[in-house]
DNA sequence: ATCTTTTGTTAGTATAAACTAACTTTTATT
DNA sequence: AATAAAAGTTAGTTTATACTAACAAAAGAT
């Protein structure tokens, strides 16, 4: 998990999780992804050995400040990019995908310098 | 090499090289990607097999039918990305990283909605 | 209380894609 | 011709990230 990506696609998770439930536990971030707990696990233990995560003795999943902020950044580009996307006309499961990938390798100044600039249209938010 | 980033990231460098060098060999991947002559080696085996690529008794490396397709299409995409962010204030160096990424996980349909919506900037080629 | 299910962990495996190290082969220089 | 340099290959290593399999512990159902 030295490559951001997938750490953040995890924080992403449990973010909107977060939204939905009233606790986040691991076998939850596994269903919503279709991964196995194996491997959620052991990203867990990863993102809690980062200080992006904090697990209770019950096994429920809390952001971090810091991870609560990466969390936010990428949530916000998909967002963004997925309601652009289809306000441009492309199929939503299309955007969905696409903002999905891209929100990973996008920079900071991009995205700033996309939303500036193509921002007026119409957000479902 | 089944995800088809690394692939296309070869593909396309060879396409690039191609416009500049009289012929391209594997060490020339090499030193435009910074990558070790190893590597190369056996992408360029990959890329064989896979028919994206044909290599001569000297190691000159051409592209198939098949594999100047896929480079023209991330060409375009990254020329296209590149010039567009630059056009709308993103650093260059930072534009051009960027649309490195985004040319290899954006979809086709999002790619020619983008293209079709914010087509009127200034195109440099 | 016992058995089953759910959840979490651990150990080891697989894959992609880079790497180093060592070797071969060809080309150039003396 | 002999040595040196450049280019290519091969074998084995590393890292990230998923996987399966086997186990442990907790919660529920009978």
């Amino acid at each position: 998990m030295k490559n951001t990506e997938s750490a953040e696609n995890y924080l992403e998770t449990i973010l909107i999780l977060s939204q939905k439930l009233p606790v986040v536990r691991s076998i939850d971030v596994a269903t919503e992804l279709g991964f196995k707990k194996s491997s959620v696990s052991v990203a867990m233990k990863h993102l809690r050995e980062n200080g992006h995560i904090v697990v209770s003795s019950a096994g429920y999943i809390t952001l971090t400040e810091a991870g609560r902020e990466i969390a936010d950044m990428i949530y916000e580009r998909h967002n963004f990019l997925s309601s652009w996307l289809i306000s441009l006309g492309v199929d939503e499961k299309i955007a969905l995908e696409d903002a999905c990938r891209i929100e990973h390798v996008i920079s900071k100044e991009s995205f700033a310098a996309i939303k500036r600039n193509v921002g007026g249209f119409q957000t479902n938010s």
